[in-house]
DNA sequence: ATCTATTTATAACA
DNA sequence: TTGTTATAAATAGAT
């Protein structure tokens, strides 16, 4: 535009160019500039030289410019830098959405199974509730009462194993056995009638 | 800078202010465009109006050189830009975390009152299972047989209610109260024993 | 908007 | 890079 005004297209002379982009560049962001003050506007620029070098001008911050511009266009900015996050966390609060409601399911049947919070309940739901209680107490006498049969059983068995222990050691020491327990005398394989824990004939 | 060249600070007269506004703005985007294209470079430019209307440049597709000028900064720019949501994303993980945690305990919680997973109870546990489902089953009875009293208590205020008009009535026609139900004969106002529903001595 | 007197920007050169 | 300079471009103020 001087000494011979020239085309606008691309200086093929590298030296040129180089001096040219410099020049234009700092022209650039002088007017840049002056357009932000006088005129009391948000003003950003960016370059990448052909290099891939980044040069910038901002009249205020320029991340306050670009999240302005991103609010103003987020129909392709924010959303193509963004929107991989915000479907995931669409997706993540629709499975705390789901998880609330089923703590909230979990809760009230909690408390109806604890006897709380019955005053909703009609006399059908009282006995469904109350039915339901009836069986659970049920399941877990019969599970108690396994429990203590095999503890029993276990105790037998260890009992049985002891007494054929005494046996054997007596006759190695060459003796009979005496002294024994009351109930069972010389029989070496006894069932006793021992009972240990708790009646199981309470269901 | 012509006719008297202009100092750079903000212009106060309004007019003035938007002519050279829509100018210069005009004018950097023309020098953008020709540093684009002259040095081969990428630029982008936007200016934010006083007024907050956004008008850009870009010498190729703005949201690559916005993304490029992301990447080239993610220091600053991603990275501020996307903390506060990343954030967001790890409280929302914290609360799922909880949640889950909080479910199981119910769940846990809510197979045992029902009588099942019981496998792994010690005889104490399982005592204090059958206890809490015993105090459990007492209250929901408890609250059954209230809401029978409270169903008896209506239908004999009914009761009540309609003798009262029977005799009122028979009285208007001017005849003695006649063929009455058994049990309370001429008496107005009877307490009955009628007995409606469960018997509620069952806790 | 358009005009135009000036200031600015800058291409070419050093 | 920086500086100089001739000249093109931009633009303030007026219309």
């Amino acid at each position: 535009m001087v000494r011979g005004k020239i085309e606008i297209k691309k200086i093929e002379n590298v030296t040129s160019r180089q001096v040219t982009f410099s020049k234009r560049r700092s022209g650039l962001f002088k007017k840049a500039h002056e357009l932000s003050v006088l005129c009391d506007a948000q003003v950003a620029a960016m370059i990448f030289s052909q290099k891939g070098r980044l040069y910038e001008f901002a009249s205020s911050d320029i991340r306050n410019t670009i999240k302005r511009y991103a609010e103003y266009k987020r129909e392709y900015f924010v959303a193509e830098t963004r929107r991989p996050i915000e479907q995931y966390v669409q997706g993540l609060k629709k499975e705390m959405m789901t998880m609330v409601k089923k703590i909230e399911v979990l809760e009230v049947h909690n408390r109806k199974m604890m006897g709380q919070s019955l005053a909703s309940c009609s006399v059908k739901e009282l006995q469904e509730i109350a039915t339901q209680i009836e069986k659970s107490l049920h399941t877990v006498r019969l599970r108690k009462a396994k429990l203590y049969e095999d503890e029993l059983e276990k105790l037998k068995a260890k009992e049985r194993q002891l007494k054929d222990e005494r046996v054997r050691l007596c006759r190695r020491v060459g003796e009979r056995p005496m002294g024994m327990p009351s109930g069972s005398k010389e029989k070496e394989d006894v069932e006793t009638d021992l009972f240990i824990g708790f009646p199981k004939s309470r269901p």
